[in-house]
DNA sequence: TTGTAGGCGTTATCAG
DNA sequence: CTGATAACGCCTACAA
């Protein structure tokens, strides 16, 4: 194993060559005689020569590679995502370094500078719930790095995102539970300061309005910490004190699924008794029983558009012409199961 | 933004001294005057120097960079092996790039050689099912690129291994359904090559052994794709054509939630009339009703273990020291829920 | 058509 | 204590 790695020298040598000529023969350019041109290829095809990256990267200061950072890796909607990015980036020549924040902006702000310091050429990132315009994304777009926020972003941060709206998904969700005959809608939000939370809030209120149904605060429940034990509370809170309600719009499908088990318990039934949507389209979301009703979120697209705009960028900033970021917004679906049907 | 990027040179240009000195002084080597170096470390601070990683590659040959292949992202297995991977080699300084084969020998290849080219410091894989010792896998070895091998293996390759005894979990879980009163007990198990679906049935055959009840072949049910619908299929079948089996051990719970799924529809009591126990841990199968027995594999557990043999024998490599293969054998449990309680 | 020379930024050796 | 020089491997003006 391991015998001399081949480079240029390597071959020049052995054809006794300047290393100029075996490197203009191996990219194609014309001035090379068709001879020495054969023989180069050959011998460095024997010799399995490849380009050393590591020289090339220093010669043309990119390393082909990005960054991405996301707060979890084992969460069924950023492995999604990370699929998508990975596959798009592979596509065009890139390679993916992965980080995680952990949500923990500390942490987050060390893997910023572990890819600075990596000098990737982009970097893609989805910011942990404490983040906002914090000194650490400034730095990335002081370094000049091409930046793309997708799904958790910063209102505050100038650069390109990738997203969902919210606000019209949940929308959606409500009506969507409307139009299958419910009058008494519950929501289970997500907590307070995440702006998808309260776009998904503002969502549901608004569908309740359009659709002449009274708005009551009672029937809004805030999860802190968004579990399947927080869906199970709120069933029984729900069903206890508000015995009427006869749908409910759920943050997303794990505390969704909560729900579902606890009425399973006491034998509620959904969606005879009572319909439940939830939101993200968890993998569980089709296999438990009654399969759930979702709200779809492109996660896969979602990392493709997140790399196709992030590599734009880098485009623009090879050949030195000007970007403006650009925000693209996803379409989201509802996705109709058993939890919603008609009686 | 974007300054004239801080380099040793830059440095050594406005303090009117060499760059070997700069170099030194950065890195704390003895032989330079405190005075200088305190110079040095200010300007080097203000200008906010790091060096060129580049560069440092090409110095050192190394990139502190290591690559993982693995079937794919999005499945909780691999996303909670990764999820150690990455957080074990940020400890150490490495960063981690992330590939998917897709379950595809061909693109398994491509991304071999992609993390070849780009010069990783060690490759950490766990094979597609078509993969074997393959000409890649020898590639890797070849280039003495340190190697470890995790969960789907070959036993060909003369390389680390980080895996857990199949054999043994199954054997443990057939005998938690015999000591829960099981007598006649079903396997529903994978496909027939790769190595883990032949030892857990192994493992099921042992344990039935052991205990005196006799093996039945007709009781096994094999998958092909391994998903939700096969266990509903399966379900179906046991049931139909041998409505006397009181257990089922299931090849991983994805396909254990079919079995469920199945038996709620029919109303068939788990775990009253049929107790059920799937394989890996999944999340969902402490969400699903009834909770779902399963043998829990430690996936975290095995990330960090794999990153740390692939580091042991990257030091070696560095060192130029013999480094021996070794494999790494971690300890499952069995997980009682309530898909396998006593009546 | 071929080759020389210089540089990307860092590090190591060796001489002053 | 400091610095000149070379080398890592590749690429590209510019000669020859």
């Amino acid at each position: 194993m391991v015998n001399q790695q081949a480079t240029l020298k390597v071959i020049a040598e052995q054809l006794k060559i300047s290393i100029t000529t075996v490197s203009k023969a191996l990219k194609g350019y014309s001035d090379v005689s068709e001879k020495t041109r054969k023989a180069v290829i050959d011998l460095a095809k024997e010799l399995q020569y490849t380009p050393n990256s590591f020289a090339v990267n220093l010669r043309t200061k990119e390393s082909k590679t990005i960054g991405l950072i996301i707060p979890e890796v084992v969460h069924h909607f950023f492995s999604n995502v990370i699929n998508g990015i990975i596959a798009e980036a592979e596509k065009n020549g890139y390679l993916v370094i992965t980080l995680q924040s952990n949500e923990s902006l500390e942490l987050e702000k060390k893997q910023v500078d572990l890819l600075i310091n990596k000098r990737v050429d982009g970097i893609i990132m989805s910011l942990s719930n404490q983040s906002n315009f914090d000194s650490h994304i400034k730095s990335i777009i002081n370094n000049g790095i091409p930046l793309v926020l997708f799904d958790k972003i910063s209102k505050l941060v100038n650069c390109s995102k990738v997203l969902i709206d919210d606000q019209k998904a949940a929308f959606d969700a409500v009506e969507h539970l409307i139009s299958k005959g419910c009058k008494k809608i519950a929501h289970i939000r997500g907590p307070i300061n995440p702006q998808n939370a309260i776009d998904r809030f503002l969502g549901y209120k608004k569908a309740l309005e359009k659709n002449n149904i009274p708005f009551d605060s009672k029937l809004v429940y805030t999860c802190t910490n968004v579990t399947f034990e927080e869906g199970k509370q709120f069933a029984k809170e729900i069903i206890e004190q508000h015995p009427e309600v006869d749908g409910i719009f759920v943050i997303t499908d794990l505390v969704a699924v909560g729900v579902l088990a606890y009425f399973n318990e006491i034998q509620i039934k959904v969606p005879q008794q009572i319909k439940i949507i939830g939101f993200s389209n968890w993998f569980m979301s089709q296999v438990i029983t009654p399969k759930l009703s979702t709200v779809d979120q492109p996660s896969l697209e979602m990392g493709e558009q997140s790399f196709n705009l992030l590599l734009e960028e880098m485009v623009h900033k090879k050949n030195k012409t000007a970007f403006v970021p650009r925000t693209v917004l996803l379409k989201t679906s509802v996705i109709e199961r058993d939890s919603t049907q008609n009686n």
